[in-house]
Parts: C-alpha cells; structure tokens; sequence
DNA sequence: TTGTAGGCGTTATCAT
DNA sequence: ATGATAACGCCTACAA
C-alpha cells in the first residue's frame, strides 16, 4: 500500500473517516482530546496527507495558484514568481508558473487550462497588451473566474476592470526625468519597452509629461523602443546614436534596458556617467552589482507577486476589487552625474 | 451552471457519460463517426474541459511535473524553468515552480508537499548538497516516486542513485582552465560555488585537474568560494586581490560570479581583458551582452529542463534510469587575451 | 461527541 | 458500439 488514504488512518486509529477529517482539516466540528491524539497518532505512524486532487474535487477549485509571465528567465519575472511562489508555500499551497514567450496566443492558451486545472487564483505578470483581441479574451476569462468566486490579479495595468497590485507607473517615468533634469540634464533620450504593452507605454508617457512640464520637449523627444532586454536596450541606443547622439542622459523603461544601454555606450567610447547618465526603473537584484552601480527607481516586485497571492487567498472574504498601489523609492548610485 | 461537467456534455449529446469519456479522452474504445461528432460538438458547445482534479483522482497522479530551483530570480533557474514550462506545456500540463531560497530544509519540505499534490514528477534544478541529513531525506522521496511509477530528475549531480540529465561538471571546470592556460595564462584563480554543493565541487575539481596536470599547482592555488551570484563574485575577488593579487586570469564557477568579478576589478581599476582575463561556464541569456563580452562555456540549459520533461512524461514506457550527459560548447568573446 | 450516507467528475469494467 | 455501475479520496450534511 504505497498511497495512505484517510481510511487507512481511520482504520488505524479505530474511528470513522470523518472523525480523522475533522481532525485533519481542523473543522470546528467537536472532537474529543483521546480521540484527536488516537487520530494525529495513527497520521504520524503513516505519514498519511491528504490528497489534494481529491480535496479539489469535492471543493471544486484546487488550492493552486497561478503565475502567467512573460519570459522567466528574465529577473524581472524571476523576482515576482519569488514573491508568488514563496508566499504560496506560506499558505501551504503550491504554484504554476506559466511561461508565454511574449506570445499572447500562449496566454490566452494558459487562461484555458488553468481553468480546467481549476485553480484558486491567477496573477498576470506583464502588463496588458493593447491588443483589441486580447483584451477581449483576457476579459471574458476574468469574468468567468469572477462569476466563480475566484480572482484574476494583475500587476500591471491591463486597461480592464479587475484586480490590480501595482505601481503607478507613469509617476515612475515621471520621477526619473525629472531626478536627470534636477541634475541638470536636458537632452534626454528614453528607451521603453514595447509599444503595444500598457506598462511601457505609461512610464514613457511620464517621460513626456515630466519633459513637457520643463518646456524640454520641442516636438523632438528622442525616443526609442525595445523590447525590455539587454539586447533590446542594446539595439536601441546603436540606433538612438545613428540619428541623434546629442543626449548628454538616458532614462530606460527598466533594468534590463539599462544594462544593455552599458555596453552599446561602452562600446562607442562612452562613459557612464562621465559622457552619459543613465537611469532606470526596477532595482532588479543585481543593479548595485553592475559595472557602474545603477541608479534606479526601485519597483517592489517580490512584494507585489506576495501581495497578489494574499488577496487571492483571502478571496472568500473579501469579494470587492483590489486596487493597490505600491510605493517606489529612487535608489541614488552611481550611473547618474550631475551637470553644470 | 458556470462549471460544465462531463454530464452536461452526455446530456446534450443525448449520449451516456461513459461515450464522452471515450470520446475526449482518445480511448481505443470504439465510437461510431456519428456519436463521436455529437459529442463533439457538445463538448464546443458548451466549452467543455474535464476536470483535472477528477482525473488526477482516479488514476492516482495528476499530470503536473514539479520544479525545484534554489532561487528563481536567478537567470541561471530561470533558463531551466522555461525549458521546464514549456515543454510540459507542449504536453498539455503545467508545472509547479518551487523556490527553496536555498534552504535545505525549504527543499524537504517542499517533496512533502508535491508529494500531498501526486505530482507526476519532480525535477530537481540545484546541485545535490553534500549534507548527510539532506542526502539521506532526499533518498527516501526519490525512492518513494519510483516505487510509485513516477521520477525525480536530477539535473546536476546528488551523489545519489537516480535520474540524470546534466553536464560533465567536471569536464566543464577543465575545459576553460585549459583554455586560458593555451591562451598563455599561468597565474590562474578560481572562483567557485559553494563548498557544499556537489555542481561547484566538481567543476573546481575539473580546474585543479588542469593546473595539476600543467604543472601550474605548486599547492599555492587560488581559490575563494562564493555563493554563485553577482555579489558572491564581486566578494571573492575583492577578497583574493587583498591576499594573492597577482593572477592573470580567473576561472569563475559560472556566468553571475563573472559579471560580480568585472565590477570588483573595475574598482580596482583592472580591465578585462587588458589586466585580466576571466572565463566562466554558463552561457547566461546576456552573457554577450555583459559590459565585456563574456567568452563562456555554454551549458544547455534550457535543453537540460525540457530533456527532464520528456523523460518524466515518458516514465510510463521507460522504467530505466536515465543518465544522460548533454555537450557543452566554449563561446570565445572578448572577456580572455592571449598572454605573451 | 461520533458515525452513516451521499456526491464531487472521471474512467475502467462489465454487460448489453 | 453503447450504456450501467462502481470506485478513486475527501468532505458536508444529517442522524444517532
């Protein structure tokens, strides 16, 4: 008998099956003390746990949360399912990671089978597409979890109606430009992440507003895209630095672009921050490590991939829309100089 | 009705649960044409998909293949999960992801808890730990999965008796210490993973092979160990520049102690490859886009996780223990010079 | 305080 | 080729 079943045990012990669950599952279904000990005893001897695909059936979702992401092999992604992933294991439960590869179908395909696994809670990683199809999907999938008790957390904005834990991302690209411009900057560039994701598309629009406030911006905003990775922020300079190499600071839509930035300015000669200040949003794990210590405003992603396991699991309870908006903090290295 | 169970597609196929079981699940089971299409065209209509609790119920394991990496924000994990992710997502199934944030006892743990979930497999991402305690915990889950059917795969070396899909480690540490003693170097340090676990272990016993047979160790070898991340390589070197600072070249454990050792030697205004030369083992997704283009051996990750995979979804067929060696392949960049 | 009965959704076995 | 029945392990009434 390689499988232990509630049955064995309450065999074992001498009592019914629903005596050993209620013991078990800590019901507040009376017990007596002996009975209780008879029952913990006959657990322990067996090593008996109780299975959770059957639990899942009878409560008809599994204690399973759900992590989509992007890439996770990106830190970006990596610090969020350490936040998911850990918290998780707190409640007792584990969680899928499921990986799209920047590919929406994927994830549309993800939504599909999660629900057929039944599970407790979804987090989105990225940020929404502006995709009208997506969207439109993505939606419908929301609602069917919301008609179900159960939630779909985003931490990022997906331009939908649901469950957010998040930053505010425009005053993060806000925050940046304006800390280059206190330093004296004016020529700024910035390189974002995509033009189809919300989150990018939020940060650089902070950019524009922090620029226009200062009366920097003359219909010629040196502005470039990527696709949120080394190479991309890599890319995206070579290119800024064809056309217009008059920036004197970068503000990046994350780390990842920054690191790239690094060595496409290394590599023309550049210095960082002698001949270039750079700045970015994300604070991921190592930008203290990299070789100029990054200045960066730091996103709290380990809290928010936490934060988002905690509403779901408190979803029984609290059935009204989260919206919770993290702090960020500007962390002043060594990536930035300032102008006379 | 917002849950859509295998009764409702019987009933509005006008056929009986068993038919549509037969149906969705490719039994061999024979179904006439014309059953078969109202069925499903059922099952569309009313979006049917079974319930993985359901049948992860009757047939005692349920179709989810289990992750554990030590850290999770690291890319060095992250490569491995989405091999993981999406392989297993090419079957049609999801995985666990597990972060053990480098606690053996998290990791322990963590088996219980698969073990409660009938995982159908265990993929085990972090090198084996040479504690006895760990060692011996770990044995007795592997061996309850295989007297169950089911696998745990090992992707580096345990010291134990199990399924392998992993590198030649030692191999691997060998290979660039050679490669940097062709390339003329003779004062070579090394800078490892941690002291107890078997991955470093045998990679550093792969550099000590190389100088030995070289004739390059005196007994005076430098070696300081770290803990496999940017700040564990900034560490160790700031540590040996203190006591034996007179190494041309540096042989690091993997690809986030090199990047660590760029900016420790940029603090002390060495220049890679002008000063210093340094090599590692990994082949990181950025590792050509460090500040210096990193020369590494790649490790295939990536193919290492979905190799895990199709041997855990193929342990019905294959009851033999798997020890399969993948090749590793030296990229040459710009981190190593040849030295006169 | 304890036990009995029923059912969650699926599939395997046996009959038809 | 199809259907009735039982069983997987658990929990929630309800009964004693």
């Amino acid at each position: 008998m390689i499988r232990v079943s509630i049955e064995d045990v309450a065999a074992k012990a001498g009592v019914s099956v629903p005596t050993v669950s209620r013991v078990i599952s800590h019901s507040s279904h009376p017990v007596s003390d002996t009975t209780r000990q008879k029952v913990l005893q006959a657990v322990a001897a067996l090593d008996y746990r109780p299975d959770i695909s059957a639990q899942g059936l009878r409560s008809s979702f599994t204690n399973i949360v759900a992590l989509i992401t992007r890439d996770i092999s990106d830190p970006y992604f990596g610090e969020i399912a350490r936040g998911v992933t850990e918290t998780a294991n707190k409640y007792g439960i584990l969680s899928f990671v499921c990986n799209t590869g920047r590919n929406p179908e994927n994830e549309i395909e993800y939504h599909e089978l999660l629900w057929q696994y039944r599970v407790k809670g979804i987090i989105l990683g990225g940020g929404g597409l502006t995709l009208d199809s997506y969207k439109k999907e993505l939606s419908s999938q929301v609602e069917r979890y919301r008609k179900n008790g159960n939630k779909v957390v985003a931490l990022a904005p997906q331009g939908l109606d649901m469950d957010y834990v998040m930053i505010d991302n425009r005053a993060a690209g806000e925050c940046i430009t304006n800390y280059l411009i206190q330093k004296g900057h004016e020529k700024i560039a910035y390189i974002s992440g995509p033009q189809n994701v919300y989150t990018a598309l939020e940060r650089l629009e902070g950019y524009r507003l922090a620029m226009g406030r200062h009366g920097l911006d003359n219909g010629d905003l040196m502005i470039a895209y990527s696709d949120n990775s080394w190479k991309g922020g890599y890319e995206a300079v070579k290119a800024l630095l064809e056309c217009s190499p008059e920036f004197t600071g970068i503000c990046c839509g994350n780390d990842n672009i920054a690191m790239g930035v690094f060595r496409a300015l290394k590599e023309h000669g550049l210095t960082v921050p002698g001949n270039v200040s750079v700045i970015s949003i994300g604070d991921l794990p190592n930008a203290s490590y990299a070789d100029t210590p990054l200045t960066t405003l730091r996103v709290p992603l380990y809290e928010l991939g936490s934060k988002a396991v905690e509403i779901i699991m408190g979803s029984d309870t609290n059935k009204y829309n989260a919206n919770i908006i993290f702090r960020t903090a500007l962390r002043e290295r060594d990536s930035v100089s300032r102008l006379k």
